[in-house]
DNA sequence: GTGTAATGTATACATTGTACACATTACACA
DNA sequence: TGTGTAATGTGTACAATGTATACATTACAC
């Protein structure tokens, strides 16, 4: 099982400009040799440039130079390939909210720490959904209970997953009394379910055309209110 | 431009019990009737049983017992469709919603009725949403901005659409002094987004697995956070 | 050195959305 | 009342897609 991580993200979008001609790379060996990952690759980054349903088994077996059925090698079928992306999707944010968190300017003040760390991974989240609307959208949707969301393998580099880091936030919270421990049950659902909306009717639903500033400083209030509520 | 509103809904799930054979109805005539209302119709029960990956064109237009090419004369093409079985399924949401709202009880106290208007909003959609997780999926993820939020074809017997709905619960809640005109603005994006993404990750994210007493539970009690935080 | 499992290919099929040319008919206007 | 025209439905065709099945090639264990 590999695990990809961030660089997938940090790789260029494309290297040819144009966009139609795939990269199809001729090779002279019969194998491959890292098949798999060259295919993870590609189905990454058409996921990056249309979503899910941009991932096309016989374009992907393409890019990799490949022909269609080889995928099968790999990957039992077009969902397994599509349930691969998500989890590199996955890892890919919670890499980002690691990166939010480790921003925090240092303090004594647990209680600011902690309202910043939740701060922190809400914010993270809506930016990763405006920075990759692609990745964001395959993360959570493809088939993938909340067993998942414990897999290592969606984890980013701290070993934790999203949703475990959004937790640890809560934890927190609790710990330093901002939260009594009757609130704590359920709360990354409450947290995560109102940044995900909102993340969704951004990208995909009605509140397609607000600018990007705008979104910011709506999704700041959206966390303002979250905080209030939890 | 017809509207199909609920009746749609209400219509039993199907009629022949095989799951497999397409209710193809012969016709002597060469012209169908109604032909639009039969498609919408078909595309609407298909979205019902598998979401809009299920409303397939040409299974549309098997059911409405014409060749698959009759359906370019009534919508310009998939995406049409889609649009159309989006804009049901908003107007039964819609419904649902003033239902929801008409079973409040009534009382003297305007800020018990406010508060309670807006918990029938949520309550109401996020019953829709596990009823419906076909038509909901639609409802607000085919191109659709907020435009059509206000547009009375996707409205329910009021006139009103849900998301107009929702704006006077909460401008009930500023007349009652329980929410500040500043706290008014966006609100109803805030409180969308809680329910909306809850209802997201229960049909097609991790929380897939939860079962429909504990959604409940967990439902209200993410209505009360919202309550609190607006 | 050889056989076996792993990996890639060739061919094939059913299904889909949709373009284009043609057939049928309702209805407006003479 | 007849007729032409626009609206509506059909037939045929094509490129794509996911995937099944049979076959080809090769790495590697013994």
């Amino acid at each position: 099982m590999y695990t990809l991580h961030i660089q997938l993200l940090t790789l260029s979008t494309s290297m040819n400009m144009t966009n139609k001609s795939t990269t199809q790379i001729k090779r002279s060996t019969y194998r491959h040799g890292d098949l798999y990952r060259a295919l993870l690759e590609a189905a990454v980054q058409l996921a990056r440039k249309g979503g899910a349903e941009a991932v096309v088994l016989r374009e992907v077996t393409r890019q990799a130079g490949v022909s269609p059925n080889a995928a099968y090698r790999h990957f039992a079928d077009r969902q397994a390939l599509l349930q691969a992306v998500s989890m590199a999707a996955q890892s890919a944010l919670a890499v980002e909210i690691e990166n939010e968190i480790n921003r925090i300017a240092k303090s004594d003040d647990l209680l600011e720490l902690a309202r910043a760390r939740l701060r922190a991974v809400g914010t993270a989240y809506l930016r990763f959904a405006l920075a990759e609307p692609g990745l964001f959208g395959m993360a959570f949707s493809v088939p993938n209970d909340l067993s998942n969301a414990e897999n290592p393998a969606s984890a980013g580099d701290s070993g934790l997953t999203a949703y475990q880091l959004l937790g640890t936030a809560l934890d927190m919270l609790v710990e330093t009394g901002a939260m009594t421990p009757e609130r704590r049950q359920f709360a990354e659902i409450f947290a995560w379910s109102a940044v995900h909306g909102f993340a969704k009717l951004m990208l995909e639903g009605p509140l397609r055309s607000l600018d990007k500033t705008q979104a910011e400083a709506i999704g700041q209030r959206l966390i303002d209110m979250v905080e209030r509520g939890l």
